[in-house]
RNA sequence: GGCGCGUUAGCAAAGCGGUUAUGCACCGGAUUGCAAAUCCGUGUAGGUCGGUUCGACUCCGGCACGCGCCUCCA
């Protein structure tokens, strides 16, 4: 039985979705107007193991994720590029896409964009303002009336006195309440427009996600997730438009991810502390940096640091080491042996990764020591349902570090020889560990340990066993 | 100022009212030509002050420190 943790009432709770053995779940995504960042790559893959366990649990699940692909950010840079939004929004989707392929998220069964739903997002408002939740003003901006809405503040715990007395932007003299927020927004010449009963104008970014979560969704859904920072005031927007338009329950389960942080601070766009995915991917393979993510709780906060991606390398390295020299079968986890059934209590409960991958190591160690085919196997199976360790063990062991991109990335592959890491080629390597091994066995140990020695500089680590030298990189 | 979260060993990170988390690092041993990997073993915790309890890292309260939200942010 699946327990999660629900922002809305704060605390654990036994997950039952509206129709049994169906889960559907909208996952706000991301702005496209830049590179995915180390926090962005946080709920790409939090929530794609979310949906890998709901789905290893026996349910079906409707995944949405959005794209926002209007919106001020996204129009200035694009006037600051001197090219049209959607060239702009257009590239860094792909982008996106390229990050998430290599963190081995899978795609979301929906992705719609918010230029795409426009129609819909005008309709929504037109019923907040028949339904009194909505009022235009006289500059052409329609703004939600959060006084309409008695429960606002519900999902983030404040009320909105509290709010008013926090208030530190100048007010608006358009809004009837500082806390009143735009649903759609005049536009200004030479901006991107739609027309509207209002005048030409562009959608304000909550009411994107209400409109294209009860499009796909319904009405009414079981989750509805994202970073910690959009719980205020996001999705208590969202929550008041979709319940204020539709007059019923919006959402069962909020699920909220920790921040990533850097130096002990919050890494985002604005403190500019940030390291896009393609910058990290340079350095470290993307599979240590899925696994660096999901080593931690999903609420909690991750520290991301060089020397902690380094640890999380070394720690999936004991793992694939496990894996290496064996033919592992594909197979079925039969979730009642003792190693399953304890990595799927430790998932059921609010999606526990750090416990499950504890699982994880201790069946490493099983694998050393009987060097079981079948014992690797499982170790496997239930690496992927995290998405974790599929590759063949050498390819991860001996691999270089995946560069995604096509665009103007400026990642070169120079930026990998700074531990000589592509200093040798695999011929390369395989000639000397071959002149080695020819110097071992005449006993000759001082030209072995100087082949070894001359391997390590370039990033290349020997391990001598029975069968010959295995190796891999640094 | 308001609201909320956190503080676990050298580092990272979980569960748990009484019994080994886990990974890395460290120490001892096996193995190795020497290493590495692997195996075996040992040690190192629970901010602070109180309370509840036979017993608290685990529950409750105060304090300190840190972080977040209250403005765009995943």
């Amino acid at each position: 039985m699946l327990v999660l943790h629900n922002s809305l009432t704060r605390g654990k709770e036994p997950f039952r979705p509206l129709i049994p053995g169906q889960v559907r779940m909208y996952v706000c995504g991301m702005t496209v107007y830049d590179y995915c960042h180390l926090g962005h790559a946080r709920v790409l893959v939090v929530f794609d193991m979310i949906t890998r366990w709901l789905r290893a649990s026996g349910y079906t699940v409707n995944y949405v994720r959005n794209v926002t692909d209007i919106d001020d950010k996204i129009i200035k840079r694009a006037q600051e590029n001197g090219e049209p939004y959607t060239a702009l929004t257009e590239r860094f989707i792909q982008a996106m896409h390229e990050d998430g392929d290599a963190l081995g998220v899978l795609p979301p069964d929906h992705e719609p964009r918010a230029t795409e739903y426009v129609g819909k997002m005008l309709d929504m408002i037109q019923t907040l303002i028949e339904r009194g939740h909505a009022y235009a003003a006289a500059n052409g901006d329609v703004y939600y009336a959060v006084r309409s809405f008695p429960s606002y503040g519900q999902l983030s715990g404040k009320s909105l006195e509290e709010l008013n007395a926090g208030e530190r932007v100048e007010v608006d003299p358009h809004k009837r309440d500082p806390l009143d927020f735009v649903l759609w927004k005049a536009a200004k010449p030479g901006e991107p427009s739609w027309p509207s009963p209002w005048g030409a104008g562009r959608p304000g970014w909550h009411i994107e996600c209400s409109a294209m979560g009860s499009d796909l969704l319904g009405q009414q859904f079981d989750i509805h997730g994202g970073g910690q920072d959009l719980q205020f005031p996001h999705h208590e927007n969202e929550i008041a438009q979709s319940e204020g338009a539709h007059a019923c329950k919006f959402v069962n389960y909020w699920l909220h991810n920790g921040f990533v942080r850097v130096d002990d601070e919050k890494m985002s766009k604005s403190l500019g502390n940030f390291f896009t995915i393609r910058e990290i991917l340079a350095k470290y393979d993307a599979e240590v940096v899925r696994f660096f993510i999901l080593r931690a709780h999903y609420r909690s906060p991750l520290n991301y640091s060089d020397q902690h991606l380094d640890d999380a390398k070394v720690a999936l390295t004991r793992l694939y080491t496990a894996l290496r020299g064996l033919a592992v079968p594909a197979l079925a986890i039969d979730w009642s042996q003792d190693a399953p059934a304890r990595f799927k209590a430790a998932l059921d409960d609010d999606f526990n990764t750090p416990e499950a991958m504890a699982v994880l190591f201790e069946l490493a160690g099983e694998v050393n020591r009987s060097r079981d085919a079948a014992q690797a196997g499982l170790l496997k199976a239930l690496g992927g349902v995290l998405g974790l360790l599929q590759r063949p063990a050498n390819d991860f062991l001996q691999g270089l570090p995946q560069i995604t991109g096509t665009l103007n990335v400026t990642l070169q592959p120079a930026t990998l020889t700074a531990a000589g890491v592509v200093g040798l080629s695999v011929e390369r390597i395989d000639a000397l560990i071959q002149e080695r091994l020819a110097a071992r066995q005449a006993k000759d140990f001082a030209r072995a340990d100087a082949i070894r020695e001359e391997l390590k500089a370039a990033g290349i680590l020997l391990e001598d066993g029975a069968q010959g030298s295995l190796w891999r990189r640094a």
